[in-house]
DNA sequence: CACTCGGATTGAAACGTGTCAATGACTGGC
DNA sequence: GCCAGTCATTGACACGTTTCAATCCGAGTG
């Protein structure tokens, strides 16, 4: 407790500590890091210089002498965005199960920063990391393997498990839930609202869908129309509007099914503007089942896919990478849910 | 272009750079560090066997050597947070520009948990660090300065200015506005629904309100009411519904005034199942004016705080402590709107 | 008592980078 | 043609840690 307290900051290091303790630096740093290793008393001995001289280790030197750090990669596709940051915490909960700290890097969508981020991972010599990529090129993903960073990819079915590990759901499944659930309810005229088709999900999002018509008999290119907005946002729902109506009241569709919850929202908002009622004058159906889905009036139908077990699977199946010498790149398929509330309705004419 | 592919994984360093370029070390260091001290010829020369070498720089030497690293840590209260979420846009933009990488650690609301990240962050030698405290006490944030780190804390007003910077919006003028404006309708009886008073932000809220009724010349003893919930999420606005309609329709409150969005999201869904509707029966301002407050029927009138610009500044004020050697702390404070929607209404008895 | 064996501890050698004083090369002025 | 001066480059060292072969000690065995 001594008076000179802001200037002079010392550099304590591990060879300090062993000066301390009357001990080598490599005892100390078996204390650290193989406990069982050190005889009791010694081990107590260093522990209290540890603490006496405040003492706290340097990741730089550590990781530069061993050739990787103790942290993983978490690059996610917008921190906006509950669905991603719901799987973050999956990931972060299982990440400190396992003693290893996650660093959230944000694409912002974006290609250019994606590859900043695996960049600055590989600077890192990150242990591995967990990946949603901005789209299907995933030469950076590859790249990454090659400077011996393993990495698994979230949210992405197609990765060849020769190449990596993947976990995600089933949107094809996902969106032939959905079209059974209104075919059900007696609709025969629906709109696929979405955001780009370049996007994996959401193509087979539409795919699903068009395989429920089919299977009931009925032909997917009279039942099925798109509107294709260029984002996911409640904004963009809200401003397809028009173009769902399109065609005046013969034309109108009988429900609307969104590529995700978001657009949903804007879609419904933009309906009710119109002096629409959902679900009395037209059905509603999301994908993804937010927090905010519940909260909305009428709640909204969607598709739930379970966002924290596919975190939690994915920072699992990283740390077995990582771990056991033995493992083999494995693809992971969760399968959606759908679930039912007061957005939908059965038609009537 | 050889095949060796896989096995044999190298360690191409700043060395075997400078061997293939036919140069020391020290030019390679430089070329990557201060260009300008280099003589064109040989920085293209390097430069062209940093590419053939797919050379990427390892940061743990760097930062060894260096003594400090060229990220910082954002340390947020909840990455599940729309509020938090925004701010770390901000944050990241900023950063970005300034050539930072930020690595985003979620605490959790958990002290012990936002112990363990401030101690990562000092492990790493992190160059600064954006933190939103879980509490009043900051003494994890007074070790990490004795560490040698900075930081600037986020929301939290309180932070004197001999210890370090702060940016946050005028929580008080926010509760205020809100009371102002709810007077303004006729209402002169209203609840306030929050979480722990513990937290310094719903408190200075809940001040501002009662200010606004004692500007008015009303007894904020008689007027305002407070039903306190144990978090701040949708589950807790549902749930406090009760509470908040105890004493029956005498009793009941004109208006409601949420200490967050999500409260008061839940709160109006709570409401609309015992069949009372937004705003005839009753009116409800939120704060933060999260996307959704905008997407809901009605549309949710609400305390606008600069969320971004909140995560930008307090990264420019971080930034000017790091490179501004005559940095003195300074303290941010943002003003905020209040934004009318739908839900709220004069009142009529 | 000599010898072996096992566990605990040591000491020195890396890991890849930044820094800095010293060296080298080259230019222009006299 | 020499010197001063500038600019580019070099080489060696230090940063804090981990690792590993070598050493030490003490107990158990023949």
């Amino acid at each position: 407790m001594s008076t000179r307290s802001r200037s002079a900051r010392r550099a304590v290091g591990i060879t300090e500590v062993a000066r301390h303790a009357g001990v080598s630096p490599g005892t100390v740093s078996n204390v650290l890091n193989r406990p069982e290793r050190v005889a009791e008393a010694t081990r107590l001995r260093v522990e209290a210089a540890i603490a006496e001289l405040d003492y706290v280790r340097n990741s730089s030197g550590s990781s530069l002498r061993s050739g990787r750090s103790e942290s993983v990669g978490l690059l996610v596709l917008d921190v906006t965005n509950p669905f991603f940051t719901e799987v973050a915490r999956g990931v972060e909960d299982e990440a400190a199960a396992s003693g290893l700290a996650v660093v959230l890097l944000n694409s912002a969508e974006a290609r250019q920063r994606q590859r900043r981020n695996v960049r600055l991972l590989a600077e890192q010599r990150a242990a591995g990391a967990v990946v949603m990529p901005v789209d299907d090129d995933l030469s950076d993903l590859l790249w990454l393997s090659r400077q011996g960073t393993s990495w698994v990819a979230l949210d992405r079915g197609d990765v060849a498990e020769d190449v990596g590990c993947s976990v995600s759901v089933d949107n094809h499944e996902g969106g032939r839930a959905a079209g059974r659930h209104l075919i059900g309810l007696g609709h025969e005229r629906v709109t696929f609202l979405t955001g780009p088709f370049a996007i994996e999900q959401v193509r087979r999002r539409h795919e699903g869908l068009r395989a429920a018509f089919e299977e009931a008999g009925l032909d997917p290119e009279g039942a099925v129309r798109v509107v294709e907005q260029p984002l996911l946002n409640p904004e963009q729902g809200e401003r397809a509007v028009d173009a769902v109506l399109a065609g005046g009241p013969r034309q109108r569709p009988q429900a609307v099914f969104c590529a995700n919850d978001q657009l949903a929202l804007g879609l419904m908002k933009g309906l009710g503007q119109r002096g629409l009622r959902v679900p009395e004058d037209v059905s509603v159906v999301g994908y993804d089942n937010l927090d905010f889905a519940d909260l909305v009036h009428p709640g909204l139908t969607t598709v739930a896919q379970p966002k924290y077990e596919l975190g939690r699977e994915a920072m699992r199946l990283l740390d077995s990478e990582l771990n056991d010498p033995q493992h083999v790149h494995e693809r992971v398929l969760f399968t959606p849910e759908l679930v039912v509330r007061g957005s939908t309705a059965v038609y009537r004419a």
